[in-house]
RNA sequence: GCCGCCAUCAUCUAGAGGCCUAGGAUACAUGGUUCUCAACCAUGGCACACCGGUUCGAAUCCGGUUGGCGGCACCA
């Protein structure tokens, strides 16, 4: 039975590489019919933010990526939040102790600062000189009895090799004697992340541990770990991180990492969930574009790349709008719902949909692409005048003409078809190009230069209100051209 | 500094000794379509870091160099 899981910090954001990591481990999960868990790693309580841990679940129910144990909904292991799993964590750093395998060390911040600054003024590299771990039972017991705040440190071998087996890069070797004697046990008796991660994954039966390659220096202290214990090992994998486009590991300095936020700014969950999918891994038929269903019959390990890969939101931008041109027009009005710009009337909006559906890249373009339907434009006669090689009283004679023309349709015949013949009978009347006189009417009509299609628009604006516009623009010409 | 990982177009990648004068996608450029933009179609330029070795033959295997990244906390 594959069980996998993911163990986010709730120290804020839910992060972009919590989803790359989340995606990868559901997969697993979900192509093997196992579990996919959540187990949320507050540990760190000057670095716990209130709240982040709602965020986490929002961002990843937002994504699909749903889960089967975990502190939102239980499970056989339960509780699924280290904070509450304090006890465990304590008896089994005492349990080692008991085992000769980690050593109570009594030693003070301070004077860890101070080895720390000698070592480095000596250029040796900064690791505890191993002062508490030859302590006799009897001075422990002093420090023990005089209630001495202490940590529980691992005995890490001095000698020998502890050899990682990763499933994406194969052996990966490492001498204990450059391991240092890691803590385990804080002195608050919270756990730091190796003890709580190693105890929680074997308790909660995790098959695989699919995380990223900042942790495979720290992966021979966890299998160190899992010896001293006598427990099995888990499979461990370890993916490429992504990273800014300066090849550092993605930070916000570079990027927008928060999960939620590409949801606000009108991003599609498909198309972020494809695009992370794409992330180091590549679909074995070449596929550029597939749904989350698609990646979990073929999402495996072995296709997994060893590279780093860059975060490139130009292809993002290209999945999105290719997403947004995949939905039905009733679905796309349903997902632009939060995105629906203030003053714009529920029955223009429906109609313009269709418009601007290819036009999209994102959710939020809809605004800035859709505004001249339902607000006041801006007009100035040089805007005007620009599109054409003619005179401003030759522009306003001929937008005067087609507003005539206009004015005999009836309100029934107010269709793109028929204002596109109108609009094609007064080109012929005249010796302007399509372009000069289709771009000067839908200057004057929307203010814009690039728009939807001319008598689409026309049609949604309706006649009343095109003629309006079309009457202003005219009226502007002769009042500047005086 | 020490330990570890990595190295194909600008970016995401295919490639597991001959199928590679290196394929696809994005981006870019040009053209087509066209009332603009977008979409769509076509075309184009752009890469195996370097040096050795193994082999009849290497992007692919080995060694080294260089470069990049990650980790070295009572943070995760």
């Amino acid at each position: 039975m594959v069980r996998t899981r993911i163990a986010p910090s709730p120290t804020g954001i839910a992060h972009l590489g919590t989803a790359y990591t989340a995606l990868r481990n559901w997969a697993l999960a979900r192509r093997e019919k196992g579990q996919f868990i959540i187990r949320i790693e507050d540990t760190d309580r000057d670095r716990y933010v209130e709240g982040a841990e709602k965020i986490i679940f929002e961002a990843l129910e937002w994504l699909g990526l749903d889960n089967d144990e975990g502190p939102n909904v239980g499970g056989p292991h339960a509780p699924y939040t280290q904070s509450q799993r304090l006890d465990l964590y304590k008896k089994h750093a005492q349990k080692l102790v008991k085992k000769d395998k980690a050593y109570y060390c009594f030693c003070t911040k301070d004077r860890l600062e101070k080895i720390r600054l000698e070592q480095q003024a000596r250029k040796e590299l900064p690791r505890y000189d191993r002062h508490c771990r030859h302590l006799s039972p009897a001075e422990i017991k002093k420090h023990l009895s005089a209630n001495d705040p202490y940590v529980v440190r691992l005995k890490v071998p001095q000698k020998g090799v502890t050899v990682a087996h990763d499933v994406i890069r194969g052996e990966v070797k490492f001498e204990n004697s450059g391991l240092d004697d890691q803590v385990l046990l804080k002195s608050d008796v919270y756990p730091t992340y190796h003890l709580a991660v190693v105890v929680d994954d074997h308790l909660m039966k995790i098959t695989h541990i699919i995380r990223g390659e900042e942790w495979l220096s720290s992966t021979p202290k966890h299998i160190l770990l899992y010896q001293a214990f006598g427990w099995k090992l888990p499979i461990f994998a370890h993916l490429p991180i992504i990273r800014n486009q300066d090849h550092s590991k993605m930070s916000k300095r570079h990027n927008d990492v928060s999960i939620l936020s590409y949801r606000d700014r009108g991003y599609l969950p498909e198309a972020l969930n494809n695009f992370l999918a794409l992330m180091g891994w590549s679909h074995p038929a070449k596929k550029e574009v597939f749904d989350l269903q698609d990646f979990v019959t073929h999402f495996s390990l072995e296709r997994v790349q060893l590279t780093a890969p860059v975060f490139d939101l130009t292809k993002l931008n290209w999945l999105n709008g290719i997403y947004i041109r995949k939905l039905p027009d009733a679905d796309l009005a349903l997902r632009l719902q939060p995105f629906i710009p203030p003053g714009c009337p529920d029955d223009i909006f429906k109609k313009i949909i269709p418009l601007v559906k290819e036009r999209l890249v994102t959710l939020a373009d809809f605004e800035s692409l859709t505004e001249f339907f339902y607000r006041d434009i801006k007009l100035t006669t040089k805007d005007l005048t620009e599109q054409s090689r003619h005179s401003a009283p030759d522009t306003a004679k001929a937008l005067k003409q087609f507003t005539h023309d206009l004015e005999k349709l009836s309100s029934s015949a107010w269709q793109t078809q028929k204002l596109d013949a109108v609009g094609h009978a007064i080109l012929k009347s005249l010796s302007w190009s399509p372009r000069e006189l289709f771009m000067t009417i839908r200057v004057a009509v929307t203010g814009k230069e690039a728009t939807p299609p001319l008598f689409e628009t026309m049609e949604v604006l309706g006649k009343k209100e095109v003629i309006k516009r079309l009457n202003y623009a005219s009226s502007r010409l002769r009042r500047d051209f005086r």
